[in-house]
RNA sequence: GGUCCUGUAGCGUAAUGGUAGCGCACGCGCCCGAUAAGCGCGGUGUGAGGGUUCGAGUCCCUCCGGGACCA
């Protein structure tokens, strides 16, 4: 007789291989069809709603790995929440609107672009954006997440561009917007605003120029040298053009400033940089002297060129962006031409002079440029400079730096203020309130009410407007009479109305007499012909009033939502947009809480990028292993810092993927002839290592719950994997083998271990199903389930550690066994070095006096738990466990490999068998002839 | 340059201011009844330097490295 084929061995259909890319769509096609996201969203309809409102990809390109990690993210906390008994709606969106897809379609269509009308270009965008949606959606579908993927929300859906609109009616309600002017970057020759991706540098040769303008007050208040000369300030710069727009000039007080004494006077420049503006002027110091550069603040100069301006002009101010790398550490500030100095210019209450047209020439605001292109008049107006003494360098040097540059005509731009609409931030206390708002939310980690708070503490008003096509209109008109804008909430009204039935092309494809509400006339002429603003709203707008768009009216979800999460670059981004129209539409942020993301690096933490190749796109991952390695990888890294990804930490998870599928697999084998309604045992049937197991499963639940509930999911992970290595597969079910394999099949000894581990098995499976979709899906499938149960682990609830408790006492008296027991595989490491078994020792351990008592109440299980023959317990003195292995002296059973005292001999082995082979009567243990005489043997 | 974040063994991750732990990898061995599996044993670490403290991975400062957002 084979006595292997008398023992329960596993046996499962479940395979051992994962073969995740060709299995996940088959779950994916049964998920579909059996429309399980609605079964979901139906069955939960009367418990209490979670909302995790989705913040929207730009629907350009394929997913990368940025948007597996925050959508997985996403889905894992949305299932998780699901399973603990909540209604979660999930629903997607997409940002269909903005420069890269209009620059994409301005690419493509090449010349062609010129003979359509903006209508038609807004199509080609609506086109390629759809076209874009449909390709991230099937595949964020493939990694596995559940939502309303079939009603996504996008930002050019007609009922959204309505919201936009209607959102910016309740700006103009709340007197939030204004014109105002903003330097733009600005092509002459194309006459048009440039946004920063436009923008290409390149190398430029420009006029240098130092300028010196003299101090309207004696300064002797500086340094007793100086009084009764002339002192001045210089300021260096490469664009000459906009000396005759200069309003200020600024300094760093932390720098040293000297006065150079030269034959006019005395000329202040930064320390560190005298020595290199004498070298270009040619200009001799007679002498330095050290001047205290804070008391210049608010003095004024007189300017070269132009005569006196308002009193808040010409003055000397402080600003950080000063800085020694080149010219004379006191800038000249033009605040309708740079960044830095418009908000010179908005700090000190400055005119955002811009005297320049579209075409880039001067207008009759600078009288003796006028109509001159400002690149031309940088001779012009040096020659001016030097008549007037104030060019104190000579004519002809110049710089070769690093220009911006016009993507499509390749010319030189220039810095240019233009009239932009503004959201007033300190209007009504905008900024106030949003400040209170931010205090109001958790911030997860908690540093990101720090960094927010500090961006809207400091940030300018809120620029709405763009230049654009692809995007929604400002609903604004303008006076034909007398050019004065229209801003009215009717206005905007009657534009929402129209958007929602027509969209925004309504914008383009009617007249502005159309627009216009009935009876609509200019509050400031009285005219009644209007032209149409032409500009688009910032994207950055549309996609902050998604809660409005999405989530107010929606019944599944309502406000304010319990959760955005998203990378923390949308601090500035999402986060704040939807505060600040949050609180200016409704008083409220639109969100209880706020969780971010770190950014995805390379293995030595380097963002990864395109250009650089560092990475291996995350398709060929999804090819090669399937999207349950992402799941993983997205549980398993603390989301907080930056995600790193590499070979092998896709290595590391396939491995720990394999430990948690093939342990399943072995509880599954072996509870294949288990019936959990007929076969499951009464708790008095359980040994001790039983219940000391199901005490480690309920410490295991209640440690994973709440690691789901307070987002630290990859303690998930580790958790999971932990308890898989240690708990189960070293320890518990290792020590069950013998009791599952050899025992009688269905003697109460077996079943007690299939209750067990199919507890175990139940509850570690619905655990991990918000992070393994579909593995737990594929192991529910296998799992023998009770009648109530549902099709899919997706509908099952979270295991209660209720009926789990740990006992106390038996998690004490474990300890010291375990503690035991890890001196006994030491001691027998020695001994199966020789070729043994740890079945064929026979263990003899001193313990000291406080283990004692606590290794004698399992005594005669300590050999089944150790794994070995036989283990006497004897008193040691000290405090340190002994242990003397042997070679157990007893035959062993055959089949069960453990050693006995005397084996009995098989009944039916003892005849004809033995003639025919010539062999030794068959013998096996007593508990091993007991379960064979029951088989029948 | 500014604001904010971050640095624990090869990789991932843990540690109310109180003995630096866990898993995987790696090395060595066992087993061949979870088998493209399983079991055991083993080495390796707080980026650097100061400070506070009886005691610091943890709090403070400086430096170094990395990131996000601004400029």
């Amino acid at each position: 007789m084979e006595l292997k084929k008398t023992l329960t061995l596993p046996k499962t259909s479940f395979p051992q291989r994962g073969n995740l890319v060709q299995r996940e769509p088959e779950i994916l096609a049964r998920w579909e069809k059996d429309k399980l996201y609605d079964r979901i969203q139906k069955g939960s309809q009367d418990r209490p709603r979670f909302v995790l409102h989705d913040g929207p990809p730009y629907a350009n390109g394929s997913i990368h790995y940025g948007h597996i990690l925050n959508k997985v993210l996403k889905d894992i906390v949305v299932k998780h929440r699901t399973m603990d008994g909540y209604h979660c709606h999930y629903v997607p969106g997409w940002d269909c609107h903005g420069l890269p897809i209009e620059l994409q379609v301005d690419r493509d269509l090449g010349k062609k672009k010129e003979g359509l009308s903006k209508i038609q270009v807004r199509k080609i965008c609506r086109d390629y954006a759809l076209r874009f949606v449909d390709k991230q959606r099937e595949e964020f579908k493939r990694l596995g997440c559940f939502g309303a993927w079939d009603t996504p929300y996008l930002t050019l859906q007609p009922h959204y561009e309505q919201t936009i609109v209607r959102e910016i009616g309740k700006l103009i309600e709340g007197g939030y917007l204004y014109r105002g002017r903003k330097p733009v970057y600005w092509c002459a020759s194309c006459r048009t605003a440039l946004a920063l991706a436009e923008v290409e540098y390149g190398d430029h040769v420009s006029p240098s120029i130092y300028v010196k303008m003299d101090l309207v007050e004696d300064a002797g208040y500086l340094a007793p040298e100086l009084a009764g000369k002339q002192t001045s300030l210089v300021i260096w710069t490469t664009t000459p053009w906009t000396i005759p727009s200069n309003l200020a000039v600024v300094v760093q007080p932390r720098y040293k400033y000297v006065a150079l004494e030269v034959e006019t006077g005395y000329l202040i420049v930064a320390e560190d940089l005298a020595d290199s503006f004498l070298a270009d002027s040619g200009l001799e110091a007679a002498a330095r002297v050290s001047v205290d550069v804070k008391k210049l603040e608010g003095k004024k100069y007189r300017h070269p060129l132009t005569g006196d301006r308002q009193d808040q002009d010409y003055r000397v101010w402080f600003a950080d962006h000063v800085t020694l790398e080149a010219g004379t550490g006191l800038v000249h500030t033009a605040p309708g031409h740079g960044v830095d100095d418009y908000g010179v210019g908005v700090d000190h209450g400055l005119d955002i002079f811009a005297p320049v047209d579209d075409g880039g020439c001067f207008t009759e605001e600078v009288p003796a440029y006028q109509s001159t292109p400002v690149h031309k008049a940088n001779p012009v107006i040096q020659k001016d400079l030097q008549a007037a003494g104030a060019h104190l360098n000579p004519l002809d040097q110049t710089l070769s730096h690093s220009y911006p540059h016009c993507w499509r005509c390749h010319e030189p731009i220039v810095f240019r203020a233009t009239p932009q609409w503004f959201v007033e931030l300190d209007h009504a206390d905008l900024r106030q309130r949003a400040l209170e708002e931010i205090d109001r939310t958790q911030w997860i980690p908690h540093w990101g009410r720090d960094r927010i708070h500090g961006m809207v503490a400091n940030r300018p008003d809120w620029c709405l407007s763009r230049q654009r096509a692809w995007g929604v209109p400002l609903p604004i008109l303008y006076c034909e009479d007398c050019d004065e804008p229209l801003v009215s909430v009717e206005l905007a009204e009657r534009a929402a109305d129209l958007f929602g039935e027509e969209g925004s092309d309504a914008w383009f494809s009617r007249s502005a007499a159309d627009l216009a509400p009935e009876g609509t006339v200019c509050g400031s002429c009285g005219g009644t012909s209007f032209r149409k603003e032409e500009d688009i709203v910032d994207v950055w707008f549309e996609s902050g009033v998604s809660w409005a768009a999405v989530c107010e009216d929606n019944p599944d979800l309502g406000l304010p939502v319990d959760l955005y999460l998203e990378g923390s670059d949308q601090h500035r981004g999402w986060f704040h947009s939807a505060l600040l129209t949050g609180v200016s539409g409704r008083g409220k942020a639109p969100y209880k809480a706020v969780l971010t993301h770190g950014f995805v690096v390379d293995k030595d933490g380097k963002p990864y990028s395109k250009s650089k190749k560092n990475y291996e796109p995350p398709e060929k991952i999804m090819k090669r292993q399937g999207a349950e390695i992402f799941r993983l990888w997205v549980a398993s890294e603390d989301y907080r810092n930056d995600i790193r990804i590499s070979p092998e930490i896709i290595k590391r998870l396939t491995d720990g993927y394999r430990r948690i599928r093939n342990t399943a697999r072995f509880m599954l084998g072996n509870l294949a002839d288990f019936d959990p309604t007929k076969d499951a045992v009464a708790p008095e049937h359980l040994t001790d290592v039983d219940r000391w197991a199901l005490g480690r499963l309920g410490a295991l639940i209640n440690r994973l719950r709440k690691a789901y509930e307070d987002y630290e999911l990859h303690k998930v992970y580790h958790g999971l994997v932990d308890y898989t290595a240690v708990d189960l597969s070293a320890l518990y079910l290792d020590i069950l083998k013998d009791r599952l394999y050899c025992d009688a099949p269905t003697g109460v000894s077996r079943r007690a271990a299939q209750t067990v581990m199919y507890e175990i098995l139940r509850a570690y499976t619905t655990l991990m199903a918000p992070v393994l979709v579909f593995t737990a899906e594929e192991i529910w499938g296998h799992l023998p389930r009770l009648p109530e149960d549902p099709d899919s682990i997706h509908l099952a609830s979270l295991p209660s550690a209720d009926g789990f408790e740990v006992d106390a006492e038996l998690l004490a008296r474990f300890e010291s066994i375990l503690t035991v027991r890890a001196a006994v595989t030491q001691g027998l490491e020695a001994f199966r070095a020789q070729k043994n078994k740890s079945l064929d020792a026979s263990v003899t351990v001193g313990v000291p006096g406080p283990l004692r008592s606590d290794l004698d109440s399992s005594a005669e299980l300590l050999h089944d738990y150790f794994i070995v023959s036989s283990v006497t317990v004897v008193d040691v003195d000290g405090d340190e466990v002994d242990v003397t292995v042997a070679e157990h002296p007893g035959p062993m059973c055959p089949r069960c490999w453990k050693h006995v005292d005397g084996l009995v001999v098989l009944p039916e082995t003892r005849t004809e068998e033995v003639e025919e082979n010539a062999a030794e009567p068959q013998s096996v243990c007593a508990r091993c002839a007991a379960v064979l005489k029951e088989l029948g043997h």
